[in-house]
DNA sequence: TACAGGCCCGAAAACGTTTTCGTGTTGAAA
DNA sequence: TTTCAACACGAAAACGTTTTCGGGCCTGTA
């Protein structure tokens, strides 16, 4: 067991100070090419890495960047973090994952433990129970100590800073306009409480693309949901009673439970009913029938973020307090929950 | 934006010296009870919280522990990530994640950045790439440096260290039994190549079954994948010319890519062939029909790997090298895609 | 011979902690 | 009055780097 060799042993094991060490295996020009080439040679043997610990102390940055989530069991949020990932290890940036569960007080936890000199800046999606006490002071807190952040998906207007969003208004629009588009008269969705944001933009959307075509919403048709939970039998229990030809799901649990509603209730999809999600992952285009989507385009939205993050951290003069919102397009995937015109 | 309280500036503050401070903080009997309730009540004011990377520099530990995954879009993996954050959260630890995407080289690159003093010690399951190499010496590298280790599903009998499991072929054994039970008589297998060591294992369990209850495995009913990318196509052709009554898949990706196949044939499942698979996630409780499966407890691998972890960062006197492998019991869920007896 | 100017190199500070050791002051005991 | 312990605090080293600054030694020139 070799206890990973340091400057100081170098410096020891070849008879030189520690800075000429130092300054030889950085090329410097102060070092005379004959103990230039020793040093590195010996280093090359011993495969010397510098101590990446001493290095952020030194230079306070560590290179490493903090994402922390509500989830990470939702192909969403996979996706994401691959794409910020990707680019960070282009960059020789690590990424740090942190867990909010969607709860407030983790998510404030985490921020601190991470902003305590173990990241460099933030990309963010914010917690469930955090939207809803509308209490950010956390990400302020951050902000304020020069710490750059980034949030998507579930954002925030009151706190100012770089954004990575899709138009999930426009998406959702978009959705129901296909359904329209093949002739669904009978248009619900299955959405979530409003205080969620995503979930309150895409209900808009919903109402947005009804409104266009001269079609009048029915609030009887609008299924809020609160609690995952519970959603599977809430959602049969909502569809038994209602005769509809189209659904807008506003994610993935949702389109599937919709359609394993349907079929309990004797129609097919997409005959019958014409069912179109949110979503990204997996369960999608392994479903049968294979799910209509809105692709969300998650590694894009984690590619952005970084990109933007890692610009902001290098960007010598940050003075420049010009703050940008992102939109990631998405995208309409046509599969087989969907009647073809 | 105000750059981090410092001990220093603390000290400067109160007129105090920097070792007062730091002691008055940590409740030493050295310092005056005045003087500490000074020091404390301007620290608690100004909301100090020391500084991580000079501790991880003082104490030579970073209180992290670093998780490498072959890839993340994948409900398993995720699982064990949300395990591992559990309890590395409950003992203060951070958790900091890389992906090789089964490429060697981004294994070992990631390994070397984060052996660098980025972390204390590693939980990992090998990349695919790195089994089928049989290049282990990164992994034998953090060890002679005294770097804990702990292996998880994808493991290999040559690196001495801790390792959690799931017994592969116990799992597929009783899968197949299941099906035996059920009364299926002509059972096919879709499995990967055998240097995946989960896959082999579990090809060996289907064999196990079939020997055990005096069937004799047929050749032609056994289907090696090598390629993620076309199996969808591949277990279709595999399907059209076979005649069984039972399918055992040892991955969801599978077991929904034979369901598709069986349907495009004309069959039902479960009333004409039983489909079993091994899985943890989302894609087989929402999938039509719902699959059963042999669940492989993620979290709770991810939880045992991270205890173990711990508790080798920990132990005053690691002196005892006697590495264990714990075996976590996998169970069988029916659920709608085997028939009922 | 003296001096300027390269060329090489080392000492030391700094990043923010913790900890060991030393030191000055006080009060009480001898 | 002297001595000694207890008490309260500070200086300094250490963790592993990088970088600034200063200095010794040679070489060439006046």
């Amino acid at each position: 067991m070799k206890p990973k060799l340091t400057l100081k042993q170098i410096a020891r094991e070849l008879d030189v100070s520690v800075s000429t060490v130092s300054k030889a295996l950085r090329d410097s020009i102060e070092i005379s090419e004959e103990t230039r080439q020793k040093v590195k040679a010996f280093a090359k043997l011993y495969n010397y890495k510098p101590n990446n610990i001493a290095l952020s102390l030194k230079n306070r940055k560590t290179r490493t960047i903090g994402i922390v989530l509500p989830e990470i069991v939702h192909d969403f949020f996979a996706t994401v973090i691959s794409g910020v990932e990707q680019v960070a290890n282009e960059k020789g940036y690590n990424v740090i994952i942190c867990l909010s569960n969607n709860s407030f007080d983790r998510e404030v936890m985490n921020m601190e433990m991470l902003a305590n000199g173990s990241t460099d800046g933030f990309i963010l999606s914010i917690a469930k129970e955090t939207q809803q006490k509308k209490d950010y002071h956390h990400l302020e807190e951050v902000i304020n100590q020069g710490m750059p952040l980034v949030l998507f998906d579930r954002v925030v207007d009151e706190i100012k800073c770089d954004k990575v969003i899709i138009d999930d208004t426009a998406g959702a629009k978009k959705a129901v306009q296909h359904l329209i588009d093949i002739g669904c008269k009978r248009i619900g969705i299955i959405t979530t409480v409003d205080y969620i944001s995503v979930g309150k933009l895409r209900t808009q959307g919903y109402l947005e693309a009804l409104e266009a075509n001269g079609m009048s919403p029915d609030e009887d048709l609008i299924l809020k949901i609160e609690d995952m939970q519970g959603s599977e039998k809430e959602i049969a229990e909502f569809l038994k009673t209602r005769d509809l030809d189209g659904i807008f799901a506003v994610n993935e649990q949702f389109s599937t439970s919709a359609i394993r509603g349907l079929l309990n209730k004797g129609l097919k999809v997409p005959d019958d009913v014409s069912v179109i999600g949110f979503s990204d992952g997996e369960l999608a285009h392994r479903f049968i029938p294979s799910l209509s989507t809105i692709n969300q385009h998650g590694a894009e939205i984690g590619a952005r973020a970084a990109r933007l993050l890692i610009e902001r951290l290098e960007r010598s003069v940050d003075a420049e307090e010009s703050y940008q919102t992102q939109i990631v397009e998405t995208s309409l995937i046509e599969r087989e929950s969907t009647r073809h015109k």
